[in-house]
DNA sequence: ATTATTTGCCGTAATTTTACGACATAGTTT
DNA sequence: AAACTATGTCGTAAAATTACGGCAAATAAT
């Protein structure tokens, strides 16, 4: 096949698209809240909250970091993960900004 | 394999992840986009507006409707759709909330 | 030094998503 | 009736996502 047409699309839509990807699957909403409460934490930490292998944590964690969501220090043989309340914040602002526009239209449609 | 565990988390995470999912592409923000603005037409005029062809189109409608988040009503041959401004509301309430507590952590990690 | 812990990386498999063409069908026009 | 328009449905194929287990490497503990 062809694939992967997202780049035919604004980039505002492109950004906020794949910020909605990063948060579509419960478990990386689960990740991000359980960071938010605890400010630092390891992988095995979130493993243990999450009912998954740590693999498969580990990759939901990849994906979080391919958009900086969430930032990693290596301290010995762990390493701490927290929020990157930066980015995180920025992402919120936009995407929020984004589906309030769309909301914004308070008549119902007519069908 | 074993396959889609997202059944095992939390019904709160389970729907905001799956609002997100179904905005989790551009194609589809468009679409939400242009419905909010022109607040009724047909998949034909969509189709015009999204570079994706009639069936890819077609296809994202769908995947909107699942989650009812936009209304169809055949008219003679053709489809008027429009967004459901009530679904799409209350999905946007409630996952911004979510957001917005994970966000209100304003104190920076550790890391 | 040996063992345990923590993480990284690789491979694999099922499922889902994305994308499209082809054909069918139901109205609309002429 | 014939041609056109709008949409629905089916099949297919590539790619991405989800989910694990296994093994290696590096640090920490005994």
């Amino acid at each position: 096949m062809t694939y992967s047409k997202t780049s035919l699309f604004e980039k505002e839509l492109q950004e906020s698209a794949g910020f909605f990807k990063s948060l579509a699957h419960p478990a990386r909403l689960a990740i991000l809240k359980y960071l938010a409460n605890t400010k630092v934490c390891m992988t095995g930490d979130i493993t243990e909250v999450i009912p998954l292998s740590r693999t498969t944590v580990g990759q939901h964690l990849t994906e979080l970091k391919k958009l900086n969501l969430i930032k990693g220090e290596i301290k010995g043989s762990k390493v701490n993960y927290c929020l990157n309340n930066k980015v995180f914040g920025d992402f919120v602002q936009n995407s929020v900004r984004l589906l309030e526009e769309i909301n914004s239209q308070k008549e119902e449609g007519i069908c």
